[in-house]
DNA sequence: AAAGCGCTCCTACAAGTGTAGTATGATGGT
DNA sequence: ACCATCATACTACACTTGTAGGAGCGCTTT
């Protein structure tokens, strides 16, 4: 399940709160993407269709993720991994280091990761 | 830019060879996507069209990237970076090592690579 | 009860994507 | 010189995505 932008920002939006209504929705995410009600509206219910939002009727709040977020990013990384890297991680993060400064306690943590790795 | 997946997949090809014959793209491109020659030609059509794809029309073998793996592959990673981990490379770097096994050499590169971003 | 407001539903429409057919021109082998 | 093949161009069509308008329904507020 593939997501676009938009709906990255549609589940960002569910995935903050518990269950929302219309209104709680639209007022979240207009100040982002500045859609109109409707197109709230459309975005929720196509998507629905698709499983990736659920909306339970008889709910005053009726919004509600139906995917997790940690799936989703899990999703997006594979297909970076493999498209780009041709599953080679090293390679990939790699990259991600060269051009980013990180923390020092960050990289004491991944230095951590690495070591704990170490079998 | 944003790449689908069988744009990745066209160019793919294209940042393989040289210059190449529709033939030859045809040729590479099929046994991964069960495409017709056609359908070959108008992905290349297109994409020129979007700057992705540079056809010489003099030259016998007119298709070429127009675009650098390196830069691709970076916007993608930058696309991840921000949209699912806020820029926080630290957390995407942790989670692409929880889930992979490296081998112990690139373990070694990588914590050699944190040492060297020690200053 | 009427007016207004928010919610839901249905509909629409343009742009982009996936996939290919047809027609026409160029080329190479015999 | 001719037929087969390749290349190019143009066209088509369904599906998805982005973006919204309008209609009807129920609740609330006066």
């Amino acid at each position: 399940m593939k997501l676009t932008d938009n709906e990255w920002a549609v589940l960002e939006v569910l995935w903050h709160g518990e269950h929302l209504a219309l209104g709680d929705v639209v007022e979240r995410l207009t100040p982002v993407t500045g859609w109109s009600r409707n197109t709230v509206f459309t975005y929720l219910t196509r998507m629905e269709k698709k499983g990736l939002v659920s909306i339970d009727r008889t709910h005053p709040k009726p919004y509600a993720p139906a995917v997790r977020r940690e799936d989703c990013a899990k999703e997006e990384r594979q297909e970076l991994l493999s498209r780009v890297y041709g599953g080679r991680t090293g390679d990939l993060v790699a990259a991600f280091l060269k051009e980013t400064t990180i923390s020092p306690e960050e990289r004491d943590q991944l230095k951590a990761m690495l070591d704990e790795m170490e079998v």
